[in-house]
DNA sequence: AATACGGGGTG
DNA sequence: CACCCAGTATT
């Protein structure tokens, strides 16, 4: 079949372009099992170069599963801190002390499958990368790369289509270097085969590119699905405190900042003396929240009036610095530089 | 199948 | 502003 023969032959200059073109990123250089699963997990939605950082302060910190699986959750989320999407670590977190009490990785495919925070993709990445398994990642960028080349006009986060980038992933494969091979094709994306404005020209497998080849459907692929709008979000946090100390909370298990710590947003009783907005509002922008943030500060008349505030909002008492010390999301810090610890 | 979940980069 | 990023878990 002629796309099989087309298929080979992109693989095979994927693969000379790739041997030129690989970015020197830090977990290929010694590569681990550790560090490749710590890589996945931190790229989930993050550009690589947002979430290299974050790798080797994890790396620094915990530098073996072990370490990861001994440290505490609050540890492993404030090392997190400011890069989003905080369920992740949580995962990364349970996942170590499940990893450490089996007493070595996951081995195949379907055993990362069953690891917390790890889906299809990361699953296969680092089964392929890692262990050498022929199974076929992928991600946004393979997404990007397959459904142009092979003409996918279905919405690639449908059913229907993505099962289509599923197939021609599989056929392009490399059975021999898997993990290298999965990489080729997300560095392509990453580097050539951009979302927008890409660079055909330059791009290895531009030869049978369904869509370099058809001006009308540059700018087209891939395609997806609407998206909902943006809601909008007024949130009022309460800075209440009494001399050098506040009133901070985690927020709960679930929803937006799950586990971080901010304000409380329900103000204290009417005995506290209201000094306003402490600052002036922030809007915030979330994926899929436009938040509009205002800060009221109060003084507490006394300490024992600022326990029992804690205590009805089920938070703690503590100082600017000792808050610095837990995990914060980034509107927390946004208010920690304005307010600078007064 | 749709939705929730952060934050930063980019045209 | 809109779209995207080495996606996953939940409903």
């Amino acid at each position: 079949m002629t796309v099989l023969k087309n298929a080979l032959a992109a693989r095979l200059s994927l693969k000379t372009w790739y041997a030129d073109h690989a970015r020197n990123l830090p977990w290929r250089l010694k590569p681990s099992l550790y560090g490749t699963w710590l890589s996945e997990i931190l790229l989930q939605q993050t550009q690589v170069e947002t979430g290299l950082p974050k790798w080797h302060l994890f790396m620094e910190l915990f530098p073996t599963a072990g370490h990861l699986a001994r440290a505490s959750e609050s540890e492993v989320l404030k090392a997190w801190e400011g890069l989003g999407y905080y369920r992740r670590a949580t995962l990364l977190h349970k996942a170590s002390r499940v990893i450490e009490a089996a007493g070595e990785f996951p081995m195949s495919y379907d055993a990362w499958l069953k690891v917390p925070g790890v889906g299809p993709y990361t699953a296969a990445a680092i089964a392929s990368i890692g262990l050498g398994e022929a199974v076929a990642a992928v991600d946004g960028n393979v997404q990007r790369v397959v459904s142009r080349w092979a003409g996918i006009a279905d919405p690639v986060d449908g059913k229907t289509g993505a099962q289509a980038v599923q197939t021609v992933a599989d056929a392009w494969l490399d059975h021999d270097a898997p993990g290298n091979h999965n990489q080729a094709v997300m560095e392509l994306g990453a580097l050539v085969c951009k979302p927008r404005n890409p660079f055909c020209k330059l791009c290895p497998i531009s030869t049978h590119c369904a869509s370099a080849n058809n001006p009308d459907m540059w700018g087209v692929l891939p395609a997806k699905k609407l998206k909902k709008k943006v809601q909008r979000w007024e949130l009022t946090w309460h800075i209440v405190r009494f001399e050098n100390d506040i009133v901070a909370i985690q927020r709960p298990e679930s929803g937006v900042w799950a586990k971080m710590w901010a304000f409380p947003e329900t103000p204290p009783s009417s005995h506290f003396l209201p000094l306003g907005a402490l600052m002036k509002p922030i809007t915030h922008l979330l994926t899929h929240r436009r938040i509009e943030a205002i800060f009221q500060g109060w003084n507490a008349p006394n300490k024992a009036a600022l326990e029992a505030y804690a205590k009805e909002v089920a938070g703690e008492v503590m100082t600017w610095s000792a808050l610095k010390k837990r995990a914060m999301p980034r509107l927390v810090t946004k208010v920690f530089d304005a307010l600078h610890g007064e």
